[in-house]
DNA sequence: CTCGCCGTTGACACCGGTTTCCTAACGCTT
DNA sequence: AAGCGTTAGGAAACCGGTGTCAACGGCGAG
């Protein structure tokens, strides 16, 4: 193969299309099959045959086209991201964690969002999956801890990855968050902080995590010998405006509680609304706990004191198990990493003042 | 047709298969070029012929095969987001928005950040862009204003709608938010409050926005009859933390301004952190105003007055226009919708007290 | 009655890859 | 030197749709 073979080649292409497998084939004088061969780095392919294709395909700049390859792989070179949670700020956090994961990896990502509340969720998840063909899909709650999805997944043999507070599969296909843990960790900061009225705000019951942070505190405190008066619960829906809601109602009462800890920031920052509506300054009159450490959370005032959870790092971590499964490791043999969360703590809960 | 044609049909049918086009073809007994006229909607079939095909396909569940259909028609059915904007706040809004248009049109929205800086962007996105064969694009400033970008896309004949603060293109490949008249208000009512010593922390100088928004403040600014000093103007990145310093350096200024216009939210959410820092108190020692009137906007504390920017419709607008040029509109006699940005006057910025 | 047109329809090639199956060539053994 | 297994590589079918173009039947016109 000389320079010239490849000019002349070159003339004999259409200038305004991309080369195609044939072009390749035809310029290094072997068959398509051969090619395709090298592109999928099958190994019977012998050395010098390998280089001289590589050579043409690199100097046509050649690059396989997906949807005939998809077409005949029955399957697509995309990643979905299929999330109900309502907070935009962990939806995008993640998201940026499986971009980051999937940069370079020639995958591209489908974000599609839904609602379980719809009764027709199995059906659109099938119908999105099956016409998409997608290459795997990442799931974060609570999505990823509805089982009919999960069974629709199965059968259309759709690789996923679940991230939940709670084990529900395989290792390779669960990232865990010990949810449990880190509640805790902020339960046993406001008892010993000295706090004894503490108030909760869970988030949906959907969510399996709303069920592990409560259990998590609840635990912690009767560690401390705090008991959690269960009139000081309050269920959220992890949006803002239910986090309003539900610290109207806990700062309603009397006594009033001392501290609250919210399912998530964003909850948290209404009950920032709340207290300053009623007057009450945090920490001073009321100390106030986050769940997810989002960014914001170190941006408003006070800082927020919250368990952290690494979203980005999540969504990372996710996307390269998909990408694994892609490289054909058995999901049931890989590791299953726990994310262990930690309470940051910054001004929004104080020592109890007498 | 009878009921029991397609039983019999049915029963011919692999069970773990979706259906083909070859098998409502054969059970319809029509040529599958037939049934693509019907999907495709063609007139050229007459209507007792459509509703035969129409019912097989139905009783089947027969949808076509993305892939297929993307070879044949050289095109697929997915949409990019490209974006470089620093905000996650303002991504996840105006995606939020694209997809609320593109829900039921069977297309899937494929995120896709980027970064201008990149000297390989070109190329980056040509890949992309060809590689998926896009059905569209939308891109929302900066990357909206790269014309080296909007040449590939030409070139790969890609539709796009470009989102900017000024006019750039065809009015149906555009989507104009009027950033000199929001930004003219915010600095009329700075200027009615009294504020004679105004600071301005712009965006980067890539953004279009940034002198846009710059422009508008100093001409309403003049016509009050204020100057607006170019000390008192500094250079942000959009981003909280730049917004920070730049808000270091302007209130270590003596005399210090008296009121701050940033160039977006994220970054007045910087100045409320430095003010707080210095023991300011917002709006008493200095008045803020912000722009995008992102949902956090009214969360924090003192709720930020800011130049409102619907950025979740300016994504569904941008979507469907190019819904519309799938239609076959011609994008050069489609209207250019101008986005109108208005001040909404919250806590943040208050008269100046003698 | 024949021609030509129109609205419909189908046969066949094609989009750009992969898979299946087969052959030729090579190196080794006996 | 013949026999045989192994390996590189090719021809053709296939994935599931769409484009091209010719053919068909029924109609009014000549």
């Amino acid at each position: 193969m000389t320079d010239d073979d490849i000019a002349t080649a070159r003339g004999g292409l259409k200038p305004g299309k991309r080369p195609t497998i044939n072009d390749v084939a035809r310029i290094a004088g072997v068959s398509k099959k051969t090619v395709s061969r090298v592109i999928n780095q099958s190994p019977f392919v012998r050395e010098e045959t390998r280089v001289k294709v590589s050579a043409v395909i690199d100097e046509l700049g050649f690059t396989p086209d997906v949807q005939a390859r998809g077409l005949a792989f029955r399957r697509s070179f995309l990643v979905g991201l299929i999330y109900d949670n309502p907070s935009p700020n962990y939806v995008v956090n993640m998201q940026q964690g499986v971009l980051d994961a999937l940069r370079g990896s020639g995958l591209e990502l489908v974000v599609h969002p839904c609602d379980r509340a719809n009764p027709n969720l199995v059906a659109e998840i099938r119908a999105f999956v099956e016409r998409q063909k997608l290459f795997g899909v990442i799931l974060p709650p609570s999505v990823s801890e509805d089982e009919a999805v999960i069974a629709v997944l199965r059968e259309l043999d759709c690789p996923y990855v679940r991230i939940a507070s709670v084990s529900l599969d395989e290792p390779g296909r669960m990232l865990v968050t010990n949810d449990h843990l880190g509640a805790a960790e902020a339960g046993r900061h406001l008892a010993d902080l000295g706090h004894r009225r503490i108030g909760f705000i869970s988030g949906p019951a959907l969510f399996r995590s709303s069920a592990q942070r409560g259990g998590g505190l609840r635990g912690a405190l009767a560690e401390k010998g705090v008991a959690l008066d269960e009139r000081y619960v309050a269920q959220g829906a992890y949006t803002f405006e239910s986090g309003v809601e539900a610290a109207r109602s806990l700062l309603a009462l009397d006594p009033r509680p001392t501290a609250i800890f919210t399912g998530n920031d964003e909850m948290a920052l209404g009950v920032f609304k709340v207290a300053r509506d009623m007057g009450l300054e945090i920490p001073r009159d009321l100390s106030v706990v986050g769940y997810d450490d989002l960014p914001m959370a170190s941006r408003v005032w006070p800082n927020l004191t919250s368990v952290r959870l690494p979203i980005r790092d999540m969504g990372r971590m996710a996307a390269e198990k998909l990408l694994a499964s892609m490289r054909g490791l058995d999901p049931a043999k890989l590791d299953q990493p726990e994310v262990r969360p930690s309470l940051v703590v910054r001004d929004s809960a104080t020592a109890l003042t007498a």
